[in-house]
RNA sequence: AGGGGAUUGGUGUAACGGUAGCACGACUGACUCUGGAUCAGUUAGUAAAGGUUCGAAUCCUUUAUCCCCUGCCA
């Protein structure tokens, strides 16, 4: 668990200079605030492990918030979403889930107050006059000729707003500031927009809906957020979420940003991974080749490998690129703790044992999790005729391939030595059956006892195997980068980050054979088909056809070796 | 001179004026009934230039490069 033990960083550093000072009289109280717009991502797994592990380790609370101001983009759907995600990653909120919308009678009688003291206003510009009397980012903005109406008409307006009499678009209301101001953000920022769209939470009870600045600073202020963490580019709207608490008189946050993450071979933009979805690049938000919470949960990722990975990446201000290979460490690292092991071939190979007794079946003892002896052993069937994986046999091998070959003899793992005595070809030239021979006193495996002279004889490869007679038939579905390209945004011109899809991100595998036990699992049950990978049991599963999605493969060092030639 | 932020091995980070460390990756080797795991080792870095200081990744100045900001999105 010590892994999983963040290291310092900078928001670590600002807490205790708050605790030291006295600032929020040693309170810390954090919020994960999604929009419900979207499924989380991993990018959202960083935020979620800093905002709920800040929270535990200083003995605060981190509250769940649905930050939900635009019922144009969000869907309940999201919202259920979330509550898994966040469940499944190990969090709990416990009392304090809220909404945004929860707080909008407060935030729209906040509103009058700033109308009163003069710090806000009812503009009838519409939205290409707001834009172009914004300024750009070289030259100041001009004022409204709304600015500078009355209270009582802006009170009015405002009223009139809410009371529905106005169409979108027809009238906003804006925070009275700066229209000079070098940061943009205060150049007179919209606070409400009237939106006559049906809110997941609120119904119908509302047609103007505040924007982010107004509503998210005035969330956290009602909650007694201490810290509020957001990202980087959230950093231009620090003076304003400050001016809004200072204007108010309310409890004032201190908004704290930190650098998404970025992942090689991966989008993270919910914007990018939606278009993945429409435009059917891959099934659905949980496909397993997705970034999200859900399609890492489906791919056999587990909570705790996700929350190691956060804990390693670090925290800082830097806009870094995280290695994907640093996740799959993360996930090898669990998954090799807690995957029960299990014998799969993917890609079988008939193996008929010549002098084995024919009709004969013997069960043999095989460990469940060489690291967790308490996983204890299985008996796995044994018969005459056994398939292994085809890559396990080469007819002309290579000095350093220590699988089966004509004449050499290899372990069947945990059951006997076999030598290869035969290929059998069909008329294309294609093997399509092995015959071999078995040494029965090397039952489980075991080398024999030695000879007179006291030699013992060796083997040097072992090599997987599933009983013909007993085996279960499946699919199996083999993932890769859903990205060929490290950084997917770089395209050429006029193209988009789908130009590099993987167009192998998903090999589909049928007629895979598994050893028997292989049924007893359920989806997100981490299992390991020795020398193969980790593979989870997909939700499609039927009876019938069992399904088996690859989390990730084993290191495979054979395999880099066959690479560099 | 628009504003804001950033820059430490291939990658991600630590060091808070006092020995540049850790992890991932890559590469060696040992061990192994998973070519897995494990173990041992190698590799490679303070963006640049000035300054302050006994001493600078850290403080100051200048430069370079990168990211964000002109939604009635968040």
């Amino acid at each position: 668990m010590s892994t999983e033990t963040a290291s310092r960083h900078f928001i670590r550093d600002i807490v205790d200079e708050h605790n030291r000072t006295g600032r929020f009289g040693g309170k810390v109280i954090t919020r994960f605030p999604p929009e419900p717009n979207g499924f989380l991502h991993i990018g959202h797994a960083k935020s979620i492990c800093l905002n709920f592990g800040l929270a535990a380790d200083y003995g605060g609370v981190c509250h769940l918030r649905m930050d939900d101001t635009n019922p144009t983009k969000e869907e309940q759907k999201y919202i259920d979403a979330i509550h898994t995600d966040v469940k499944w990653l190990g969090f709990d909120w416990g009392p304090h889930e809220y909404y945004a919308s929860d707080y909008f009678e407060q935030l729209y009688e906040w509103a009058i107050t700033l109308i009163e003291k003069g710090l806000a206003y009812v503009d009838d510009q519409n939205a290409e006059q707001i834009r172009q009397t914004r300024g750009t980012l070289t030259r100041p903005g001009t004022e409204s000729p709304y600015r500078n109406r009355s209270v009582e008409e802006n009170l009015g307006l405002f009223q009139r707003m809410r009371a529905g009499e106005f169409g979108n678009g027809e009238k906003v209301l804006r925070a009275k500031i700066d229209m000079a101001s070098p940061n943009v953000n205060l150049r007179d920022p919209v606070m409400y927009r009237i939106l006559h769209a049906p809110h997941p939470h609120t119904g119908d009870k509302w047609c103007i809906y505040p924007m982010y600045d107004y509503a998210h600073g005035q969330s956290d202020s009602i909650e007694g957020i201490t810290h509020s963490i957001c990202t980087l580019e959230f950093e231009d709207h620090r003076p304003l979420y400050d001016w809004f608490c200072d204007a108010l008189e309310i409890h004032h946050p201190q908004q704290i940003e930190f650098a998404r993450l970025n992942l090689t071979y991966t989008v993270m933009s919910k914007r990018k991974l939606l278009t993945l979805v429409k435009d059917n690049h891959v099934a659905d938000w949980s496909d397993p080749r997705m970034p999200t919470i859900s399609g890492m949960r489906r791919r056999g990722y587990t909570p705790a490998a996700l929350r190691n990975f956060c804990a390693r990446i670090g925290m800082t201000k830097f806009n870094s690129t995280t290695e994907f290979a640093l996740l799959e460490h993360c996930v090898r690292e669990d998954l090799n703790k807690v995957a029960s092991r299990r014998m799969a071939v993917l890609d079988p190979l008939r193996v008929v044992i010549t002098n084995y007794p024919e009709d004969q079946t013997e069960t043999m003892s095989a460990v469940n999790n060489p690291e967790d002896e308490s996983a204890g052993r299985r008996e796995v069937p044994f018969s005459k005729v056994v398939y292994i994986e085809r890559d396990d046999f080469m007819e002309d091998p290579p000095r350093k391939f220590f699988r089966l070959a004509p004449g050499k003899e290899v372990r069947l793992r945990y059951a006997y030595w076999i030598t290869c005595t035969d290929v059998i070809k069909d008329d294309a030239g294609n093997i399509v059956e092995l015959h071999a021979t078995y040494d029965p006193a090397t039952r489980g495996g075991e080398s024999p006892p030695p000879d007179s002279a006291g030699n013992v004889r060796k083997v040097k490869g072992t090599i997987h195997w599933v009983s013909a007679e007993h085996a279960l038939d499946a699919e199996v579905r083999l993932y890769d980068h859903l990205f060929t390209k490290e950084n997917p945004d770089e395209v050429e011109e006029g193209q988009d980050f789908t130009a590099h899809l993987n167009p192998d991100s998903l090999k589909i595998v049928t007629g895979a054979k598994l050893e028997p036990s292989l049924a007893d699992f359920e989806p997100g049950d981490p299992i390991q088909f020795e020398r193969i990978g980790y593979f989870t049991p997909d939700i499609d599963s039927t009876k019938d056809t069992p399904i088996f999605n690859r989390s990730i493969t084993l290191k495979d060092t054979w395999a880099k070796m066959q690479k560099k030639q």
